[in-house]
DNA sequence: GTCTATACATCGATAGAC
DNA sequence: GTCTATCGATGTATAGAC
């Protein structure tokens, strides 16, 4: 998993992300990646056998981190309206943090979800979650009578849509509404101001 | 606008929606196109002269047609939780008719939104909307304290995410959640149902 | 209008010398 | 390991006969 990697391949990697990140696997070019490592497809094709096998390299490892630091971020508690609020928060700096791995995971997704799901249900398992984290903590607090009752599958949908569809949106976004900036710092804290208001709104106790 | 077009026009379009919906500009073939429509490539380049003008005719129509199902399904009214009702309805139900649009807009949005955000704002314009149908509603009902405060903005993009969002994420949303499937009318209906309760609890009056 | 044949470009991948 | 040169497949677009 963790085999070491030459300088030639840090660099490749280092390059192919970042030509990934902004033309998707179709749009990039081996040529390209070569030109700005400082190679030949050749070499290329040496190091990394062929296009397919880069490509997922490279995704797995923006995926992996992009998780780890997403989870890092969100504190274990069973309150769960601060739980909530810390998810919302840390999400949302993420992707702001990385708006382009939106696209990435866009383009894996309308190619079928097989490698981001896969590779989303190792970095859970690894941290020691069955399933999706929110899950079951709201199924809890719903039982405890900690929050009103609310189908915990639609919560976690819309937790994460709320959050997510800025940034995939944020061209259109940004056209029709023309006040938004999606990655101010003003809009942001917005964001997750109303977000958090909203949700919380839907399910606090009568 | 409505230049008449030949028998071969249509077939050729209509063959064309298919192939662009199922596989996008860029993973569309010219030859396929040609192979269904039952004629030459060459023939197809004598109507549409290049990939380009097919695929801007064809994406124009089919977010044209979108947009004015939906624009015409959502009535005209002034009490603002009948227009978030009805138009979180008929947005759902929309998008469920034609799942796949939505990976059509994707794809453009990816490339800058440019073309989608310029057939929506024509649209909008002659259903006689001068921007966003929502905004000025919701202001207005705030104005006349018939809901809570909210910013509007940020109302419209929670109320947009949160029904296509699940359409959007379709296939992991799935693998993650093997409990739901999209598009059957099971998930449709609560999906209606939990869309509309939080968004009215977010805004009712106190 | 409709066809065949082909020009022309691009890209991923590999052979083979060093 | 690293390079040059090239193959082979595929794609858009067009020339030119009918």
């Amino acid at each position: 998993m963790t085999e070491k990697l030459s300088d030639a391949e840090q660099k490749i990697i280092s390059v192919a992300t970042r030509v990934f990140l902004q033309k998707g696997k179709d749009g990039a070019r081996m040529q390209e990646i070569a030109d700005q490592a400082g190679i030949n497809k050749a070499l290329l094709h040496y190091y990394f056998r062929n296009k397919d096998r880069l490509y997922r390299q490279v995704f797995r490892t923006q995926v992996r981190t992009f998780f780890q630091e997403l989870l890092g971020a969100v504190p274990e508690t069973d309150d769960v309206k601060v739980l909530l609020e810390r998810f919302v928060e840390s999400y949302i700096d993420a992707l702001a943090r990385h708006p382009e791995i939106v696209r990435f995971v866009l383009w894996e997704i309308q190619k079928g979800g097989e490698l981001f799901s896969e590779t989303a249900r190792e970095v859970f398992r690894e941290q020691g979650f069955s399933r999706f984290p929110f899950v079951e903590k709201i199924q809890a607090a719903i039982r405890a009578g900690q929050i009103r009752a609310a189908d915990p599958l639609h919560l976690v949908i819309s937790v994460i849509g709320l959050c997510v569809y800025p940034f995939i949106a944020q061209p259109i976004v940004e056209k029709m509404l023309p006040e938004i900036k999606v990655n101010s710092s003003k809009f942001l804290a917005q964001r997750k101001r109303e977000v958090c208001a909203l949700l919380w709104s839907g399910i606090a106790p009568e």
